[in-house]
DNA sequence: CAGTATCCTTTCCGATACTG
DNA sequence: CAGTATCGGAAAGGATACTG
């Protein structure tokens, strides 16, 4: 079950889910578990901002953004969980706690930066879309 | 851009917008905020399939895997709203609707690919990972 | 500091029924 | 065929209080 590519088989520019590949029913269920997992908002920025550096938890709470104690708590622990952070507890007082990527996870910050340069690249067309697709549904 | 740790080397994983640390506070938010409309699981799916060509409503469905109708219409309306699909109904009894991605939606097949192909190529990690992780916090 | 526990509101999402 | 409308359970997520 466990298919570890050994080979380094690199394809090409082009995607290996392109179509000529076979990518029946069971593989879209795999990779759609696979993306419920890593593919939310939080994981993204949180990795994104891991990437710069390993990080203690509040100090990464303020790059992070307007996320609750909580959500990042929980998205640590996903990540950790995963494999792709670690969490070091510094024996000292006050606890000191540090959240670092690990191999797979910076492994994992080139799709990540991937998204989010894109993101950052398009957010203007994206947003004249919305205004191009707001003003002409205005009358509904 | 002064790192106030001093000298800690940043991973310079360059970033096709040339953004480093420039996105503090009000930038991060708006990165968040374009994350939280298209990182989900299914827009995901659905761009990626669509990226294949075309597609009429159920063979979407059957192509995309377990999604339900509501969630499949619900997606398209988001992509269509956001810039990424086009909706073309054909005036033919029974009714015919064809999605497509727009140049926009085009684009963005880049970074969803990236992110696709790489959990492809790393669910086996993944997998190990999270069995090794539960092994160690079995007794908990 | 770095969380967990609890409550509570909001949102998600599937199931079902119905429409042009 | 390609949806929309509605309902109800499940899950996400914020606010607050508390702990080592």
């Amino acid at each position: 079950m466990s298919n570890q590519e050994g080979t380094r088989k690199l394809p090409s520019h082009l995607s290996v889910t392109g179509q000529d590949t076979a990518d029946d029913s069971s593989t879209c269920e795999h990779i759609g578990r696979m993306l419920a997992r890593i593919s939310d908002k939080w994981t993204i920025l949180v990795v994104r901002t891991l990437g710069r550096g390993p990080q203690r938890f509040n100090a990464l709470r303020r790059e992070v953004g307007e996320i609750s104690q909580k959500m990042l708590s929980s998205t640590l622990r996903d990540l950790e969980e995963n494999g792709f952070v670690t969490r070091t507890v510094m024996p000292v007082i006050p606890p000191q706690v540090e959240y670092a990527l690990t191999d797979l996870g910076r492994d994992f910050l080139r799709p990540v930066y991937g998204l989010a340069d894109w993101v950052i690249a398009n957010s203007s067309r994206i947003d004249a879309a919305r205004a191009f697709y707001a003003k002409k549904h205005e009358n509904e």
